[in-house]
DNA sequence: ATTTATTATCGTAATATTGCAATGTGAAAA
DNA sequence: TTTTCACATTGCAATATTACGATAATAAAT
């Protein structure tokens, strides 16, 4: 069907994986690595950097932002980008808990 | 087009954006979590655990034995399943080395 | 050998994602 | 105020994902 059956898995299980969705593509690995490469906020030249047409950077970035993944502020003409690092720390937590939880196992 | 452009980014990018979308569905979160949730090995009965009738749920843990990370052995007349702690510890680092780095910015 | 239990595969329908051309929007610059 | 620049939105085509019924495959148990 296609459609993922979200009110079936607990919310913690969906919200975990909406975030993960939003960066499962190598184009917004990308813009956030990139994000991280430059010293502050990156303001417009994010479509540049990408090979993919403006709109489909757009989008990217939309969800991106929609995800908590990356925040952005206009800036003048342009957009303010930067990563926001509550959710990289959620995400740091939660493999280094499961991380954690494997050194207790024996397995396989 | 729905077809991503692989090929445009690095091999890092495509990997790790591989590995992540393995693990961007509820039920493949769900069924990593029962996985830990248990002292040893699953033998043959994640499928009760979850909301999803069982070729479906065949079809998610081969995803994530084809990203690397769970691992089955056929033991008998099931198959015995654990998480891959080489692919956790490979995203711990990432995250862990993503939020160093936000700690030398500031930002927006 | 037949049955039973467990997992895989096939086929298919419904829906989601990816990508971009065309076009719209909003703010600064001219 | 017209132009210009940066980004967003719309609409659509191509492809991918999700889900499951039906059916196969495999191995232990009878």
């Amino acid at each position: 069907m296609g459609i993922t059956k979200s009110d079936q898995f607990t919310e913690h299980q969906n919200n975990m994986a909406n975030i993960l969705k939003a960066l499962a593509h190598p184009a917004r690995i990308a813009i956030v690595e990139y994000l991280l490469s430059v010293d502050a906020c990156i303001c417009g030249d994010i479509v540049n950097e990408l090979p993919l047409a403006q709109p489909t950077v757009s989008q990217h970035l939309k969800e991106l932002k929609n995800a908590g993944i990356i925040k952005g502020t206009i800036e003048g003409k342009g957009i303010c980008y930067c990563v926001n690092e509550d959710i990289i720390a959620e995400l740091m937590s939660y493999f280094n808990a499961i991380n954690k939880q494997l050194n207790f196992k024996k397995c396989c």
